[in-house]
RNA sequence: GCCGGAGUGGCGAAAUAGGCAGACGCGCUGGACUCAAAAUCCAGUGGUGGCAACACCGUGUCGGUUCGAGUCCGACCUCCGGUACCA
């Protein structure tokens, strides 16, 4: 066997080691402090692990190590978010039981994760699919049911006959399936709604306690959208109703020259008169059709219909006509607006079209070219009453007077609606619920659960829009053996959010069958000291929680009224795509010298038409020098068969169709998983998003071999370099140095500067002769967090027969931080002009007096005034001068 | 449009509290070792000028504060992420 650091038989004995003994158990109720430090865990997919898991799961890996080695008892659990949607899109093609494939890829998936030697206690490892996990998750959905947190409701979903199916938004375009491209209509259901709105206050005044970065808490507060106004009732002329709108301008009222209402409100049929009737049905029918983003994205050109009904303005008694239209939506306020066109842009390219008077109420803007919105501190007028008055004093005015004649009152007003909870899906959580005869819901019985996902062989949807349980007779009827009374079986399943809401809870208490997690355990280990995770859970799982861990917290499950006090998103890893260009029949293909770009896109030089991308594989591309006598010429990427075809860099997402997927198994096969580890925390910050270089790993092993030979010989024996005994003063201050240095970068989660300490560290005790044990030990476990393997083997080889996972963290002596010495600039006029070694004990005068000595300072003096010497001690001298 | 983040060598990046811009790595160049190559080791590497000492320029753009600005302030440009008829 070939001597020298050899990753591929290292990282496997100490992967197996740390298996074997257990090495990374969480204790429950040790005496030490505890640190509970919690990655997103992964769906696992058929197309195993990317080089974006294991970025995060290194960051946390390393935290992890250090605080052990800081002696903190440290809960570090990994598991599986398998319900979904694709293992099932699978067993629809090919019959395979989700169940089977979820197995298979978790399989994959912990291989690969083991491979990346993540400290892990296995033991705890939880799966969202297993019954012993979704007992809990449907326990937790009865204890919402109970306290009418969850409810039916009729929801519309994207129903297609043609695949007949339910659709997710995605699913749908153009009103059309993505698949077949059947058409989509809205079809109401019922289904179960969570009442997240009713945590809404405390969701969003929570957030001010966390310590979460900044554009997320922004993110879920815009999610929230939590605004302050008015309702005020409009009565119908000649009907008894009245429509009721929210606005957060109750100020504008005066402006009011017609009403909104969303074609699916209720009143429409009520305030439509019988000439206006067709044309308002014939509206109501096409918006139906519509799906959400088509109503929102795609209708910029309003549209609307006359109801030929009229309300009556509650402060001017004026007679405002009543229209509909899909730019009101239902699910936002009331469902209805009052349209003051002279101060909103919807509402005025409403009237421009429409024809409907235009009123300015706050003075300032042309009403005439736009609607003028800059409105804030504006003055009223044309306001009656509120005429002359400030916004903000007409907003409390104009509010009190509604509230004084009960035409309205100040509202808040939620942008957040309820959660809708329902998937017409099979492999998902049944819900814990049957249905009487007459229709009304029951709970299971809790001593019941977990309602099992019956066996089936067929994962076809039903046809009617139900979840392929709906078809499963014998599963869906039920009768109670004492009464005989008959129930049916809720069909619908949950979505996959539901498992993620309380998965960190259930890693403290993994096996436990009496209660989700034993109070005793929740309360030494929560709340979740750090939570990583990817941004684009920013809003939905964060938030949804959020919710469920207020819901146990109300009901005396946990202790905590949140679930993770620290949250970091590591940014996204891209890779390097290489492309040319075609056009639409692909007849030509234009390197990125030879199109033109128009707005970042690509035109046909000659015709104009716009090109599309065609991307190469990075194996694929030919680099060409640009000048080929020039040694030092830039090289370019080149089409592999077209001579004359540049292909254009760019750095994207990493997805197959773009060629420019990593596999990190190809990465540790041939680099070792301490080199990719390495790398991973190497490329930059861990929140900003890097592109991935191969090259760069290559330079990480360099580094490690360089460790390696340091402290071994040839014949993989402890070296003779190593010696026992003291370091000099210069050894021992490095030393020192590099350990406060990588402490604080690891604390600050900064692993990109730690090892950048850690290389300088090892070029700088491979120019000595002699490494004592006393400098070769520390070094070791300041690499451990970050190379473990390669760690262990050298401590071994240093004689240790244990593991170093525990062994105490080395602390950094202040008496050797400081030098004696520092090499201070000295600058004229704010230009450097030379430095001077000088001691940090020199007083002012001294430093000012060799200073002015030094030739290159004393020229700039030379014949010049000085007006002004700033000293900093051991920072800078700057002589000022005129 | 709105919200959030970022612009620094050929590339990834670093710079604690306003104090030597470019640590560290990749790449590249030269050299050593070698029959040769790989690996390894040594040296160099922001640009321009100069044999050199050194000088000038240089952190997206324009302006400001300061003895001194990558860092602070004002205006703008570009890119990335999120969100969008939310009354």
């Amino acid at each position: 066997m070939m001597a020298g650091y050899d990753p591929s038989t290292i990282e496997p004995k100490w992967q197996a080691y740390w298996l074997e003994n257990k090495t990374f158990r969480a204790i429950d109720g040790s005496d030490k402090p505890k640190y509970y430090i919690l990655d997103m865990y992964p769906y696992p997919s058929g197309s195993g692990l990317h080089v974006g898991h294991p970025e995060g799961y290194t960051a946390t890996d390393i935290l992890a190590r250090y605080r052990r080695h800081k002696g903190f008892n440290v809960l570090h659990p990994m598991g599986w978010d398998a319900f979904g949607l694709p293992a099932e899109q699978y067993a629809i093609k090919t019959g395979t039981h989700p169940r089977d494939t979820t197995i298979s890829n978790v399989a994959v998936f912990k291989g690969q994760i083991q491979r990346l030697g993540f400290s892990y206690d296995w033991d705890r490892e939880i799966n969202t699919t297993d019954p012993s996990y979704y007992k809990w998750t449907q326990w937790i959905f009865l204890q919402m049911y109970r306290r009418d947190l969850a409810y039916l409701a009729e929801v519309p979903v994207n129903w297609c006959p043609g695949l007949g199916t339910v659709l997710a938004n995605e699913e749908v375009i153009d009103g059309k399936s993505e698949v077949g491209g059947f058409p989509v209509y809205r079809k109401p259901m019922r289904q179960w709604m969570l009442r997240i709105t009713a945590y809404a206050d405390r969701l969003l005044d929570d957030l001010d306690s966390l310590d979460w970065p900044e554009s997320i808490k922004e993110m879920q507060r815009n999610w929230i959208g939590r605004k302050r106004g008015a309702e005020v009732d409009f009565p119908v002329v000649g009907q008894p109703a009245t429509v009721r709108v929210f606005t957060t301008r109750p100020d504008t009222l005066f402006g009011a020259t017609f009403m909104v209402l969303a074609p699916e409100h209720p009143l429409v049929e009520a305030v439509t008169t019988p000439a206006q009737a067709a044309q308002v049905r014939q509206y109501q029918e096409m918006a139906a059709r519509k799906s959400d983003l088509e109503r929102t994205d795609l209708a910029k050109d309003k549209t609307g219909v006359f109801t030929g009904g009229f309300a009556i303005n509650p402060v001017n008694d004026q007679q405002l006509p009543i229209w509909i239209s899909d730019y009101v939506l239902m699910s936002y306020g009331t469902g209805a607006i009052m349209a003051v066109p002279g101060h909103d842009q919807r509402d005025w390219e409403f009237a421009r079209k429409f024809d409907l008077p235009i009123v300015e109420v706050v003075q300032g803007g042309d009403i005439s070219q736009a609607a003028f919105t800059e409105i804030d501190d504006g003055i009223m007028v044309n306001s009656g009453i509120l005429d002359g008055l400030p916004v903000a004093q007409a907003i409390e005015r104009i509010t009190a007077w509604l509230e004084a004649r009960g035409r309205g009152q100040a509202a808040v007003n939620y942008r957040l609606r309820d959660w809708l909870f329902s998937r017409q899906r099979y492999w998902g959580e049944p819900f814990p619920i049957l249905y009487r005869q007459d229709g009304s819901t029951l709970a299971v019985p809790e001593e019941q659960l977990p309602v099992l996902l019956p066996e089936t062989d067929s994962y076809k949807p039903s046809g009617t829009g139900e979840s392929p349980l709906a078809t499963i007779e014998s599963w869906i009827s039920f009768t109670d053996p004492g009464t005989g009374e008959r129930f049916r079986r809720e069909t619908h399943t949950m979505p996959q959010w539901a498992g993620s809401c309380w998965y960190y809870l259930r890693y403290i208490d993994p096996h436990n069958d009496q209660a989700l997690c034993d109070p005793e355990k929740e309360r030494y280990w929560m709340p979740v000291d750090l939570y990583v995770g990817g941004a684009e859970h920013a809003v939905l799982h964060l938030l949804y929680a959020r919710f469920w861990h207020k819901v146990l917290y109300d009901i005396g499950v946990v202790s905590t009224p949140e679930p993770a006090m620290r949250l970091v998103n590591q940014g996204m890893i891209l890779g390097y795509a290489y492309r040319c260009f075609t056009n639409d029949s692909a007849s030509e293909i234009l390197g990125k010298n030879q199109v033109r770009f128009e707005n970042g896109l690509a035109k046909h030089p000659v015709t104009g038409e716009t090109l599309l991308p065609r991307y190469l594989h990075i194996d694929q591309v030919r680099w060409k020098k640009v000048d080929e006598d020039d040694p030092e010429s830039a090289t370019v990427p080149m089409h592999p068969d077209l001579e004359e075809v540049e292909l254009e860099e760019v750095v994207e997402k990493m997805s197959k169709s773009r060629g420019n997927v990593v596999n990190p198994d190809r990465i540790v096969s041939e680099y070792g998983a301490d080199a990719f580890r390495l790398y991973e925390m190497y490329m930059g910050p861990l929140e900003q998003v890097k592109p991935w270089r191969t090259q760069g790993v290559l330079g990480m092993q360099r580094f490690l071999n360089r460790v390696y030979r340091l402290l071994m010989d040839e014949q993989g024996q402890r070296s003779p370099r190593v010696v026992e005994g003291e370091p000099g003063l210069p050894l021992a201050r490095r030393l020192h140095r590099t350990i406060a240095k990588v402490s604080e970068d690891i604390e600050a989660m900064a692993f990109n500067t730690a090892i950048a300490a850690l290389i300088e560290l090892n070029n700088f005790l491979h120019k000595e002769q002699e490494i004592p044990r006393s400098v070769a030990e520390p070094f070791v476990l300041l690499l451990s967090p970050f190379a473990p393997h390669l760690a262990e083997e050298l401590w071994q080889a240093l004689g240790h027969d244990r593991t170093l996972a525990y062994e105490p963290w080395p602390c950094a002596d202040e008496s050797l931080l400081k030098e004696e010495t520092v090499e201070l600039p000295v600058q004229v006029n704010g230009k450097l002009r030379a430095t001077l070694v000088v001691s940090i004990s020199s007083s002012r005068e001294e430093v000012i007096e060799q200073a002015v000595s030094l030739p290159n300072v004393a020229a700039y003096l030379e014949g010049k005034q000085i007006v002004k010497t700033i000293y900093v001690p051991q920072r800078i001298l700057n002589f000022a001068v005129k």
